[in-house]
This record gives structure tokens, C-alpha cells and sequence, in this order.
DNA sequence: TGTACATCAGTGAACGCGCGTTCACTGATGTAC
DNA sequence: TGTACATCAGTGAACGCGCGTTCACTGATGTAC
């Protein structure tokens, strides 16, 4: 069997990483198989031999955010995401809101990127955002876990941590040009910052 | 001049609305103009009478919202959207993050619909959606001018739960299936009305 | 009041382009001898 | 060790469909007389 097994595998994961940039740019639709293997450098029908189709390839890149730039991006931040501290989801919060993941258009979370691609794509998508909203929830919760709130009220904190984070992102991705965006970032930091206490 | 102005305007607003409801359900992306023509109840050539191409339809369909669509249902919640009182920060946090709102597809705000639609869009669109959210934190601000807030706390109060609000439902939105969806959104109105306080 | 006319909203066939997908082929590489 | 071979990852031309847009035409309606 020649060209072993690990170039084609590795091959697929380039496929992958080049599709969760491109999607996370353009959205699903946007974005042709051709953008993706010419990115991925390689030549458009080779796509099949690693993809029954196109939509296979949004949960896929989705989840690769989660298990590689994600992981990445946490690391970056000092984020200690095994066992999380208060700490951390301070970390998180100031990472998820700055300047700099507004303006990573290709590394950003896919949460702020894609949400209304999702909202609209086959369940295996959602399932694959769902985990990324799971895994952020997870993480200010373990933060918040050596604070005095009960369990009820802390899970009902962890959950708005995301709202906020995620709808401040989007609503400011929205209106790039407008001073509001700035502002609304600015504001729900500082309530996160808030409900965190 | 045969066909009153009246006619031309009246089709013209009817193409509008059947845009935004679809844009709504389906994306601006997905949605031809041969089915927003085929909804108004027209035929596709006709379009190109009323709009120079598909993209002026995008803005157009997100401020039909703010003046059609959005004051009916803003009536309906019975929000004093003249002078909004306290009262009805309450009643537009309880009706945006409301079941009803979740499952009205076509009727939904394009906040939650189409946020990263509108990233992607030109600053036309993006203009008529930052007057939504301009909108929405103007209600809340308003609203909160009575209590004992400072200004500047108000406003970051205001810009917090425009983000609550749009974050707990776009996620919810993009994860129908899980029940997550439903604690966000819960955790997302308990938080809000916290933060009236 | 009734009729001929001019206008222009609406029609639907046609065009052209782009994209997802297919397929016959190529050539790089691991293996058998 | 070197060579012939088999495999299959990758190539790129081609297909077919759908969509935005154009355009010559139709026919409904307001107006002039």
C-alpha cells in the first residue's frame, strides 16, 4: 500500500484546517470546494477521495476548532483549562472579548464566526457547536466552583458568561464600522467581570 | 401615467416583506430571488422594476423589521416604546427571550436570525442593523433612567442585556435540538432581570 | 359617457457564469522478488 | 541492493444544475378627447 497511511491522514487534517479558516471568514456557503483545496494546496477533485461531500465538512471543521486552534488559543491565553481557577475564567472572559480575537478573522471562535450558518445546517453541525458552548460553559463553571455561590446559581452564571461573551461578539462583528461595537464589548467585560464576583 | 405610484409602492413594500420573512427562515444567501418574487406573488423578472440587484433587498428587509415587523410586535407585548418605563425593560427581556420568539421563524428578530449574514454583508446592511441594536439599548437605557443607576452604570447595564439578550437566543438558535438551548436562555432572563435591579 | 391611446408594471424565456460533483487518467511511493 | 509492479492519492477536464440578471413582449389601467 504505498504512500502510507499517515500522509493521507495528514493530508485530510490540512483539508480540514483550511476549511475551518475559510469558513470562519466567508461562511459555509461562501466558501467553494475549490477556495478550500487550492488553499489546502492541493487541486479540486482530489476533495472526494477524503469527503463524501461538502457538508460533511462543516461539523468536521467546527470540532477541529475545538481540539486544535481552541486548545491552542487557551494555551496562549495562560489559560489553565484542565483544572480552571477563578483565575482562569477571568483569563477567558478578557481573552474572548479582546481586540485580538475581534480581529482574528481566521482563528476566532466559531461560536462568533458561524452561529447563524449553524442555526441553519443538518444536526451533526449543531452537535459540533454545541460542544464548543459545552466546553466554554464547563470552564466557568470549574472556575466558579471554589467561590461561595450554590451550584444552582453558579451554573445559571456560567451560562450568561457565554450569552454575554458570545452575544457581545457577534453584535460588535456586526456593526464593524460603528463606535457601538467598541462599546458593547467594553460593557459586557465589565458585567462578566461583575457576575464573576 | 397608468398604475397609480400607490400600486408601485405597494408591491414594492410587499416584495420587501416577503424578503425579510424569508431572509429570516433561510439566510440572504439561500434565499433566489425567484422565491421571494414566487412568495409576494409575483414573477421573477418583475423585481428588477423595484430594485437595481439582490443585495439592496438586505438592508432594506433589516429596517422593515425595525418599522414593521418589530412595532407590531412591540405593541403587542405591550411595550410603551414611546417612554418605556421599567416596566417594560421586564416585558421586552420576558418577550425577545420568550418560547414564542424562539419558535416564529419568520417573525424573529434578524439580530438572532442573521448576525453573521450581516457581518459578512456591506455597511448598508450593517448600518440598518446597528440601528436595531441602536434600538434595543435605547429602550433599555431609557427604561433604567428612573432608578437609582448613574448614567454611565446605565449604560453598560443597557449594552449588557442587548447582548444577553441576542447571545442566550442566537445560541439557543443554533442548537435546537439540545437542551441546553433552553438553560441559556433561562439562565440568559434570570441574569437580565437581575440586572434591572 | 365612451373610446383610443400611451405608459409602464409585470411576464417568462434566455443567457452566462459558477459551483458541486464525477471520472478517466497520472504519477509518486511502498513492496515483492 | 536494485528493479518491476501494484496501489491509490492527486489531477484537471467535463457535466449539469441553479441562480442572478437581461430583455423583448404583454396587458392592465389612467388620461385625453
Amino acid at each position: 500500500m504505498p504512500y502510507s497511511t499517515k500522509h493521507k491522514e495528514a493530508t485530510r487534517k490540512q483539508i480540514v484546517e483550511s476549511a475551518r479558516v475559510l469558513f470562519n471568514r466567508y461562511g459555509f456557503e461562501n466558501v467553494t470546494i475549490d477556495m478550500i483545496m487550492q488553499h489546502a494546496g492541493l487541486t479540486r477533485g482530489g476533495f472526494y477521495n477524503h469527503f463524501k461531500n461538502k457538508q460533511v465538512l462543516y461539523s468536521e471543521a467546527v470540532t477541529s476548532f475545538l481540539t486544535e486552534r481552541g486548545a491552542r488559543w487557551r494555551d496562549e491565553a495562560g489559560i489553565n483549562s484542565a483544572e480552571p481557577s477563578a483565575k482562569d475564567a477571568r483569563l477567558m472572559l478578557l481573552s474572548y472579548l479582546s481586540d485580538e480575537h475581534l480581529g482574528d478573522a481566521d482563528g476566532q471562535c466559531p461560536m462568533i464566526a458561524l452561529p447563524s450558518d449553524v442555526a441553519r445546517a443538518g444536526p451533526e453541525v449543531q452537535k459540533a457547536f454545541e460542544n464548543l458552548l459545552s466546553a466554554m460553559t464547563w470552564l466557568f463553571d470549574q472556575s466558579l466552583s471554589n467561590t461561595n455561590k450554590e451550584t444552582e446559581n453558579r451554573r445559571q452564571t456560567s451560562l450568561s458568561l457565554a450569552a454575554l461573551c458570545v452575544g457581545g461578539m457577534v453584535l460588535a462583528r456586526a456593526i464593524p464600522e460603528s463606535t457601538l461595537a467598541k462599546e458593547i464589548r467594553d460593557a459586557a467585560l465589565q458585567t462578566s467581570e461583575e457576575l464573576l464576583l
